[in-house]
DNA sequence: CTCCAGGCGG
DNA sequence: CCGCCGGGAG
């Protein structure tokens, strides 16, 4: 048994969360920004950068043209810094060799920096109502449920089930609203921990028809946060971003006092990665400030 | 502790 | 394929 396009979609037009990039109106651009943002970060905590991000910088000549440095500031704790770097190379890519219009074709979207397997369909789907297979972590979790009878996505790898997704694609032009609801309802009802099945729209999934089998735990066990280097990546990214001048090397040992070994490496890494830049007088700034 | 509209480099 | 890339909320 597979999942019932109509029922879905039909609970899609119900239930839909009234997001800022769903509105009407919104560009191909401003899609794309919030598929950036929306990597590994929930709905709620991009929704105000958003706002203020596409008020601020419409298009991507716009984007382009803003200087690294302020995209960093903008990009605020959203965390993964680099996804903003790569959105403002991505932004004057689009600028410079696609004439300032977002493809609408997944193998163009594909070659632009910092989108991938997700991204593109995201784009091509949903900015331009093109029949793709969208799958994210809530696609995967869904479609393992309710088709397979899992209580989780099997292999790790997200690609490997893009054709299972396409065989569920409605033919006719409701495939966006299907995707879009296939990842609504793993956002909000089919959740990864405690799933409401209570108030699904599905009239069949094999997971609840299986009685709710246990998986064998996360197909890739949770990454640490806590003590890392991205920790630290994170905590000096916030002294930098706070000052609009370059800082002391000692402004920003401070913020790692327990391991400086660490310190260092996640203060070269931030170099290496071009979010960081150091002045001639050996202080440290924002990569791209003034420009 | 877990999870989150992933992508990339080795 | 594997490990790393933030940070906040439940």
């Amino acid at each position: 048994m597979s999942i019932v396009s109509d029922e879905l979609v039909n609970w899609w037009g119900r239930a839909r969360r009234d997001l800022p990039w769903r509105a009407p109106g919104v560009t191909a651009w401003q899609i794309l920004v919030s598929e950036f943002m929306l990597q590994q970060t929930p709905v709620a905590r991009v929704a105000p950068i958003w706002l203020d991000w596409v008020a601020r910088w419409p298009t991507p000549p716009a984007t382009a043209s803003a200087s690294a440095a302020d995209v960093l500031r903008a990009w605020g704790k959203l965390g993964y810094p680099r996804r903003a770097k790569r959105l403002h190379e991505c932004a004057t890519v689009i600028a410079t060799e696609h004439d300032d219009v977002v493809p609408d074709e997944v193998d163009v979207l594909l070659t632009l920096p910092g989108v991938g397997a997700y991204t593109a369909r995201a784009v091509a789907c949903f900015a331009y109502q093109k029949r793709v297979p969208v799958v994210d972590t809530n696609v995967r979790r869904v479609v393992a449920r309710a088709v397979h009878g899992l209580a989780g996505a099997a292999s790790p790898s997200a690609v490997r089930d893009l054709a299972d997704v396409e065989a569920l694609l409605p033919a006719d032009e409701s495939a966006p609203a299907f995707s879009a609801a296939l990842m609504e309802l793993g956002a909000t009802v089919c959740t990864a921990r405690s799933p409401k099945c209570g108030i699904c729209p599905l009239t069949f999934c094999a997971w609840r028809a299986a009685g709710h089998p246990a998986g064998s735990g996360p197909a890739r066990p949770a990454q640490r946060y806590a003590g890392t280097d991205r920790q630290v990546r994170g905590r000096l990214m916030d002294v930098l971003r706070a000052s609009s001048a370059p800082v002391l090397r000692a402004h920003l040992d401070v913020v790692w006092l327990s391991d400086p070994a660490q310190r260092d490496r996640a203060l070269d890494s931030l170099l290496v990665d071009g979010l960081v830049e150091q002045t001639a007088d050996g202080r440290f700034a924002l990569a791209g400030e003034g420009g």
